[in-house]
DNA sequence: ATGGGCATGTAAATCGTTACATGATTCT
DNA sequence: AGAATCATGTAACGATTTACATGCCCAT
């Protein structure tokens, strides 16, 4: 996925700066990528360069400048074309599930250590979507918190029901 | 992720060819990554060169000899050592979601399509899974089966929530 | 004073996809 | 005849991570 997108589709709500657009993508689209500032900032030069977005420097008290992005009408129309497209499959990496897979050339104690630490993320992930979702006016936001929701509430019973299994093995 | 150890663990069950390794990837390991070709031979051929795997080629009537490779001491060790750590944090992309999480900028009819379209994938996925399911013998691949199965219908349900909540506004 | 949040970025290295190229066999 | 499966690979390109570098403010 090109997260040229991305940023345009945020800029596309309000202005924002690159750090604000991090944040956005570690708060409400975790469940959409993780790209970090040496992603977010590169794109946002090139998205610079193509006319797809503006940037206005904001001087701030006691603190570097900031630069705010908006998008403009050459980057409307780029993010209305990609918008009808069909989205391209997901692509998901998940260790944890390789590590599982090759179970059993690891003791009890490992595997058991492995679930364990597993539940314990997700449960607090799950604890933070919660608390996040109470604080949504926008519905769109809360679809994607559903969805998290929706998944780690199955990936946490998916664990109950398998370290049971394992537990009378 | 490294499709290092991917391609030694696999190997530490059976040897396998290259594409071997690939079908793997594409019927089990689905969850786990989408490593393709492009990706899985030069990984084999850099394992080959670091003396982690041993290649045999086998002769073949009627078509080309086939490469089988194996995993040394030094693959079995590397294996390990990579085993007791942590797993990395899950790498996901969803464009799907991303396109969602942008939809008010979308007429109704595309956004129907872009969840009706989701779903006719999810319900794919979720009946060759199953079909799937049923011939496993081997626990662990029951599991990483069940974890598919347990988030694509958690997705299917979230679905099926979205669209009710639409089609009443 | 230490750590966290705000705020910007770059460089190197690696990772991964896509598209291409080849060729025989078997199934429909 | 045409498609799928078996079987190997490469090259170009693009995407991404990681680690580094900088510097101020605020709270503990």
């Amino acid at each position: 996925m090109s997260h040229r997108y991305l940023i345009l589709g945020l800029l596309a709500e309000q202005p924002m700066t690159g750090y604000d657009i991090r944040k956005h993508v570690q708060d409400m689209l975790r469940a959409v990528t993780n790209a970090s500032y040496g992603t977010l900032y590169p794109t946002l030069h090139k998205l610079l360069a193509d006319g797809a977005v503006q940037m206005q420097e904001i001087e701030q008290e006691g603190r570097p400048a900031k630069k705010v992005y908006r998008i403009t009408e050459v980057g409307h129309s780029e993010l209305g074309g990609w918008l009808k497209e069909p989205p391209a499959a997901d692509n998901i990496k998940r260790e944890f599930l390789l590590k599982l897979y090759f179970a059993k050339n690891l003791p009890q104690a490992e595997l058991q250590r492995l679930l364990t630490e597993r539940r314990d993320a997700t449960q607090a992930r799950l604890d933070h979507l919660c608390a996040e979702r109470d604080a949504l006016q926008d519905s769109r936001q809360r679809w994607i918190v559903d969805y998290s929701v929706s998944l780690c509430r199955a990936e946490m019973d998916w664990l109950t029901q398998l370290e049971q299994q394992i537990d009378f093995a």
